[in-house]
DNA sequence: GTCTATATGAGGATAGAC
DNA sequence: GTCTATCCTCATATAGAC
């Protein structure tokens, strides 16, 4: 049900889905969902939010680690977002935005709730860019940018059904970043940074 | 009734904002809504989406213009849609992103209006870059960094209540866009720039 | 052209049998 | 713990008086 609902909510949204959408998609019946879920639809969102923020942050972490190149990690990291727009024939684009955005000003807990895994993602990219040499002050400013772009991208990418604005800032950040890379001793080398759990 | 509706739609997206709450803030009686926008809902959504859009569209130009530095103009922008977030508290982001991010794979006419909208600000970006002096290969990937980025900005401040996702884009983007301005005689000059309508 | 009253359906939530 | 039947509210849309 968690799995279903996310699903639902990445695509149409929190206003948008219904509990007799979730209960008849999930083969559930709707008298246990309030067992299982006292706080009705909001609390089964903000559940099945997590859980796909959750699952988005190790595709990542992967992602962003499976490269040596710091820009080609980045440019992994949005073909991935890519192939996913392919995929679901432009339906998904972040597990997270759309609810983050049409709650951010009328349901605090959900707002609460995107507002961390945002945090998270930004860390994780935080963390890469340190290994790749850069120094906390420039992390902090590049990390929101490819955030940033990222979710923009994604925006522009599901409303234009094309996946041109993913892949342009992909192609662009790898060159900006790696003009900037630090060229000396960075601070971990690539096969410490991959057995990071 | 038109620009209420705007401010809903940008505020809690398109299916929290129901036509009993837009003709109660308009003070509009509900029958002479369909007299108007004989399509009801979408239509009216349709064209509060273009009129918030067109007006945002003369906003963004005339900040575009407003600086004669480049890297200037693309921080006077992000700057403007801070105090934008501030003075609303934090509940009015992009005009269009709630509905474009809601309705992209649903309404289809709704997502139309959006990619229109959403054109338009993308050649005003690559006109100023272009005056500035950049090839139209450039532009292409500046303008849609720079477009990708504000609207990633914009979301991830309002969901954080904070306006420091986009000032940090706005002064790292005016960084690294100084750094690749062509420094030779830029193609136009900013008086020529500064009559444009 | 403008408004009131209402039709019709779907929303979230709950009570209570099993 | 699980499910069915149902409540109440609110949604969009319309009919018809003025």
């Amino acid at each position: 049900m968690i799995t279903a609902t996310a699903e639902l909510l990445q695509v149409q949204g929190y206003h948008a889905t219904g509990l007799n959408q979730i209960t008849q998609e999930s083969n559930t019946p709707k008298g246990s969902l309030y067992f299982h879920f006292p706080g009705g639809k909001e609390e089964l969102a903000i559940a099945a939010i997590e859980a796909a923020g959750a699952e988005e942050s190790q595709k990542i972490e992967a992602v962003l680690n499976s490269q040596e190149d710091v820009g080609d990690a980045v440019q992994a990291f949005t073909q991935l977002l890519a192939e996913g727009m392919l995929n679901s024939d432009f339906r998904k684009g972040c597990p997270v935005a759309t609810v983050a955005i049409e709650t951010s000003s009328t349901h605090e807990s959900l707002r609460r709730v995107c507002e961390q895994i945002y945090m998270h993602w930004f860390e994780l990219i935080e963390q890469r860019l340190l290994m790749a040499g850069f120094n906390p002050a420039e992390t902090r400013t590049w990390s929101t940018l490819i955030l940033a772009s990222v979710e923009g991208a994604l925006l522009l990418s599901r409303n234009q059904k094309s996946v041109q604005p993913l892949e342009i800032i992909g192609e662009h950040i790898k060159t900006l970043i790696n003009q900037a890379k630090p060229q000396h001793q960075p601070q971990q080398n690539f096969s410490q940074l991959n057995s990071v759990s």
